[in-house]
DNA sequence: TGCCCGATTAACT
DNA sequence: GTTAATCGGGCAA
């Protein structure tokens, strides 16, 4: 019999590849501070690619990307938002997965309240959003991820994935590295092709 | 120290 | 479709 209980993902699920960990995340559930929902949307990032953060070596801001697996990695975007990542593989890999969209499940109220907007596709459908929707802040940067105020859980259905580039970047922006589940009404933007 | 620009968003035309 | 808001990081000088 199924296990009612869904499981909670541990930090050898993030000591796997990036490429592999973004695709396995959609479906999966987020909560902040019992605050969130399903995982529709992730990006992945790696320091041999020139739009990460770490490519060009550690700094002070990007310094947990080259830390182990299974933390949180909180950026300031555009001098106004905070972007969510999941660092991956460790051992210096320097590999993280951006959380871009949450299709929101838990403390509706709580994020409408927050955001300022009633319609739930618009809580979480991007990156600076959902952040603003849990109220993740640079003060969360280096928090272990299996451990509160964060929860994960592994999804316990199937979900169709699909990939495609990815959003905002300049650099190698033809990387089909961008993974979202089919048809999800709270993605950031749709791929473009969902046949 | 100064300068450029970005893993974004919302409000425009 | 376009653009302003807003500011820290990273690099050149």
């Amino acid at each position: 019999m199924p296990s009612r209980s869904p499981k909670r993902l541990s930090r050898g699920f993030f000591s796997r590849s990036v490429h592999v960990v973004a695709p396995d995340l959609i479906g999966a559930t987020l909560l902040f501070g019992g605050v969130g929902g399903r995982l529709v949307e992730v990006e992945a990032y790696h320091h041999t690619d020139p739009a990460a953060h770490s490519y060009r070596g550690p700094t002070e801001r990007n310094a947990v990307m080259f830390g182990p697996a299974g933390y949180a990695y909180v950026y300031r975007s555009y001098g106004i938002h905070w972007c969510l990542n999941f660092v991956c593989e460790g051992e210096g890999s320097a590999a993280a997965v951006l959380i871009r969209a949450i299709e929101p499940t838990a403390g509706l109220p709580i994020m409408r309240r927050r955001r300022g907007v009633a319609d739930a596709r618009l809580l979480c459908s991007g990156p600076g959003r959902l952040c603003e929707a849990l109220r993740i802040t640079g003060a969360h940067n280096g928090l272990a991820l299996d451990a509160p105020p964060f929860a994960l859980y592994a999804r316990t259905d199937a979900v169709d994935i699909v990939a495609g580039p990815r959003i905002g970047i300049t650099k190698a922006a033809e990387l089909p590295w961008r993974y979202g589940e089919k048809g999800s009404r709270f993605l950031s933007k749709p791929f473009r092709r969902e046949a």
